[in-house]
DNA sequence: GCTTGACTTGGAGTACGCTCCAGGTTTTAT
DNA sequence: ATAAAACCTGGAGCGTACTCCAAGTCAAGC
């Protein structure tokens, strides 16, 4: 799959794939002879998953640290659950702010009432 | 009040407080005689509420549309509550979103267990 | 009275995450 | 065979939201 086709189907632009690939959050691709870079489809699982990342507001360092120690493989395991796990805290926390200012976005509007 | 305590008061700092004047997200403080900003408390409870828009990911131009019409007043009152209706669709979107990547974080943790 | 700290302005600089450009090569469709 | 579309690289530029700097004025404590 070349990077025009992995763009439509990621949802992600062609730029953006370069730019992820320069930083190292995707893996640098295989390319043709032709110099042209040549996509596995198990890309898109990744690319999905950093997708998450990226909606629930990990920065990108954040996202680097997780890549590189996923590509180091086992022995990164434990170090892998840690930041997900405080990543998911930061969700968690996230999500109870919103709530909150919910509430009195709620409150708020009502006071617009006709 | 001057700026250096309405800073400690808000919690935004000195700087941002300047920014936030300068493109219209707070009104012209006034001045006393040897141009110092002098606030009053009643800026507390605006700032709070641009704090609550801020943190559900308002960016800061619908907040100066927000802060127009409000400088306006009574006839805006219908687009002002359109506005905060719109936002509130937002977030409850926003939070909807954060919880599904919640739900498909604990599966990927739980992929680490021991 | 004088030093230290807080304040003023206009404008420059920063961090993040892209997004695009220039100049060139390759692939694809007709 | 050829023209249009897609690809390559290194590097520049952009939008958002601050954050800080320089040079100067003002205020408060000793």
């Amino acid at each position: 799959m070349k990077i025009g086709e992995l763009a439509k189907r990621s949802g992600l632009g062609a730029h953006t794939l370069r730019y992820y690939e320069r930083i190292g959050l995707l893996p640098y691709a295989a390319r043709g002879q032709s110099g042209n870079r040549d996509y596995d489809e198990s890309i898109l699982g990744w690319i999905e998953f950093l997708g998450r990342l990226k909606t629930t507001e990990m920065p990108i360092r954040t996202m680097l640290r997780y890549a590189e120690l996923r590509a180091v493989g086992e022995p990164t395991r434990n170090e892998r659950r840690d930041l997900l796990e405080t990543h998911r805290e930061h969700v968690r926390t996230r999500i109870a702010e919103l709530q909150t200012c919910l509430t009195i976005l709620d409150a708020k509007i009502a006071g617009y009432a006709d």
